[in-house]
DNA sequence: TCTATATTGTGAAAAATATCAGAGGAGGTA
DNA sequence: TACCTCCTCTGATATTTTTCACAATATAGA
């Protein structure tokens, strides 16, 4: 929290500079300049420069930026350092793919308490993460301190899971349903909106395509990979 | 499409709309006005109304919008009366996972083909939909005339397999993998980035607590309204 | 040491997006 | 009819994000 105000378009894209500072590492690579950076992660070089600073003077002018150092930069940045528990609320069809990836590739987050009705998942344990009755919510998430969670529940009760969440002194929520979900100011939601991000490629190409019959040039100096998160 | 430059963020807002206002006919709702839909989906009321007037002048003053009108509008500008069939690339976990789904609600968005590399998954059909060998994609793209993928392999061979997308002529990826792939211009590509996301979320409920975000509605008192969201 | 080359860091400008605020139209009421 | 309330539409403005473009400077090599 000591860093002065850094833009959101710029933090949502650290993970994903992270992520390539460590598979340079993990190749043996010990510099990398900014425009090495931008064909990888398919981000302007001048934005990657520009979110650097904003930490600082992190690079060397003729030279580009050191690896390792940036990497454990971020590493401390991102929390790396210390593990996110975060729990899983309904899983069902997308809960259960998420909770055999686990994020495994990340040492800082993984799920670690599952929710939801159906008997014959509680009290199992999937992928070594324990299934827990979805009555008992809001007790273990304040025993764990868990303060993330993943909403993977059918829409009907998105609503009344999210309140429970935040009784249950939740901060932040990954939301996979088609709600919006309402919470005092002072939660995060991300929603993740798959049925939204495909409608909205289908209309982009439509779109595009017909773009491109009336005014030729459009897409020429159209960059194509606008990262799209959702916000 | 007669539209002229839609901005890309109204655009993503796009299905959000249409999908509130689907819920608010089939409720039986005649009108709606910009403030009521602002609380639905979480969007500035100002933003809900500049975003309409892209499209022309849909509502009345002093009056909202007409919801069977605004929803039929939004119906044709998202290719709604026109079925897209959606290719699957790597049937694993979160690949079933989208396959189960397969956006059930929506009429015009069906995953119709899958492949994979995997014996037991060839051949077989899974909720319906046809699971081919990856070899032959190129082929079978071009002669089921599929435009949209969806890439959920592993991260290794993302790339090779959005190559073949090109070259069986797909003109949307939406891609899962937590690589960049590099495609001509003319291709759109969204990139669904979930431990982005999360790392994300993360960073932002330790450095960000509650700056920005102003005042929220925690009630509702319309049982239509129980659709929210934050940010 | 000097020079050529590479590449950062950042003011400034541009572009994209969001929000404010008020004129004015629409509908309801008496 | 007169009047009140609601709420769109939009010009103007604010905010956020991206990009340009170049002086500054580190490194490598002679
Ligand atoms: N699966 C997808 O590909 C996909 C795509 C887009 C959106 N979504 C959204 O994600 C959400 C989950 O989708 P899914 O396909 O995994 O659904 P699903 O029905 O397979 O899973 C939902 C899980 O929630 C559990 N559940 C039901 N009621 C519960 C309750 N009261 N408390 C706790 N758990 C409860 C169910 O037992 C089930 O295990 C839905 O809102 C859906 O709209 C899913
Ligand atoms: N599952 C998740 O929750 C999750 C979360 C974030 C990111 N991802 C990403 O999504 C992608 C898929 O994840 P997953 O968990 O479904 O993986 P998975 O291993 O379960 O599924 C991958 C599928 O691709 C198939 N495959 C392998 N090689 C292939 C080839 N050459 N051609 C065609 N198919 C091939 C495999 O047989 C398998 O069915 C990965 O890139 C992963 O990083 C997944």
């Amino acid at each position: 929290m000591a860093e002065k105000k850094i833009p959101k378009a710029t933090a949502r894209r650290l993970p994903l500079y992270y992520r390539y500072l460590r598979f340079l590492y993990e190749a043996g690579k010990e510099r990398v300049s900014s425009a090495k950076l931008s064909e990888a992660v398919k981000v302007d070089s001048a934005t990657i420069r520009r979110d650097f600073s904003y930490f600082g003077a992190l690079g060397k002018r003729g030279y580009g930026y050191d690896v390792e150092a940036l990497m454990n930069f971020f590493s401390k940045t991102l929390n790396q350092d210390r593990l996110t528990n975060v729990a899983l609320i309904g899983v069902g069809n997308l809960g259960q793919a998420l909770l055999n990836y686990n994020f495994r590739r990340n040492n800082n987050i993984r799920i670690s308490a599952g929710f939801d009705v159906k008997d014959e998942l509680i009290g199992t344990i999937h992928q070594g993460v324990p299934i827990y009755d979805i009555n008992e919510m809001v007790e273990q998430l304040e025993m764990q301190q868990i303060d993330v969670a993943i909403l993977t529940v059918p829409s009907e009760i998105a609503q009344e899971m999210a309140d429970k969440l935040v009784k249950g002194g939740v901060r932040g929520i990954m939301n996979f349903t088609p709600i919006r979900v309402t919470v005092p100011q002072e939660i995060r939601v991300h929603n993740v909106d798959l049925t939204n991000e495909l409608q909205t490629l289908i209309y982009f190409i439509n779109y595009y395509q017909d773009f491109d019959k009336k005014e030729e040039k459009e897409t020429s100096d159209n960059p194509l990979n606008d990262l799209f998160y959702n916000e």
